[in-house]
DNA sequence: CCTTAGAATTAGAATTATTCTAAATTCAAC
DNA sequence: GTTGAATTTAGAATAATTCTAATTCTAAGG
């Protein structure tokens, strides 16, 4: 995560701030369709394109993440520090949780694929307690 | 997993047979497209509805499953047994792995989530061996 | 066998999601 | 202030997915 000066000095454009407010302040995984309509009330002339472009760029500076389990469009999240999800597979519903990561996990997971780990999450399926 | 009786009583249909086959005999994940340009060649009249719908079908019988890591289509997997991906966060390389699945750590994602637990699965994000 | 109803397939249109383009604007550095 | 690079804008283009209506297949009952 990136500390408040950091953050201040990638000299982000007014339309770039917008978009990081309307994630951060959001309970919510929002859509890059959602984000563009909240983004709107704040800021009436962005364009779709500068939401795409921005939540790219924010997505690469590691402000931002992206989740998309299958089926629909992506979902933007602000970064938090590592964490793992809860989908339902009968709704949809995607909520976030928190798990340790058991010692050991990341190192095996980098040994069997051959890659440099980075980060490790979990992605837990079942049925939301509204779906059961 | 289905057992092969299962899977004859499913009385998959001669389109269903051909999707089913070109997803199994791949090494690769298939886009939904790439998996109608190889049905083609075995069932040339197959439509991409056809596909679509088969897709959707076979993964409700869990004998594909649907992966998406944010950016692009999803892509689709013979079922196997539980099994982890490593994604690269370069090239977007996607590489099944096992690992094994800790004790407990499926109990406490419910108990957190709330959710009537199905599956834990791992990603992990990193650096491919070619990106290295 | 026939008929028939439900499911599946087809071709193509429609919708949704995302990216690209070209012109205008902004902004920082000289 | 001028210049050039980066950004934004509006809208078009492309990609991904779903829907529609007409047709075909299939299995069950007579």
């Amino acid at each position: 995560m990136k500390s408040t000066k950091e953050i201040e000095e990638l000299g982000l454009t007014k339309q770039r701030k917008v978009v990081l407010s309307v994630i951060m302040d959001s309970k919510e995984h929002l859509t890059a369709n959602e984000v563009f309509e909240l983004s709107k009330g704040l800021l009436p002339k962005i364009s779709f394109a500068t939401v795409y472009n921005s939540l790219r760029f924010l997505k690469e500076e590691g402000l931002i993440s992206e989740v998309n389990f299958g089926s629909g469009a992506s979902k933007f999240d602000r970064m938090t520090d590592r964490h793992d999800h809860a989908i339902c597979s009968s709704c949809g519903k995607l909520v976030d949780i928190l798990l340790d990561l058991p010692e050991d996990l990341m190192r095996k997971a980098a040994e069997r694929s051959k890659f440099k780990p980075e980060t490790l999450e979990f992605t837990l399926r079942g049925t939301c307690p509204e779906c059961k």
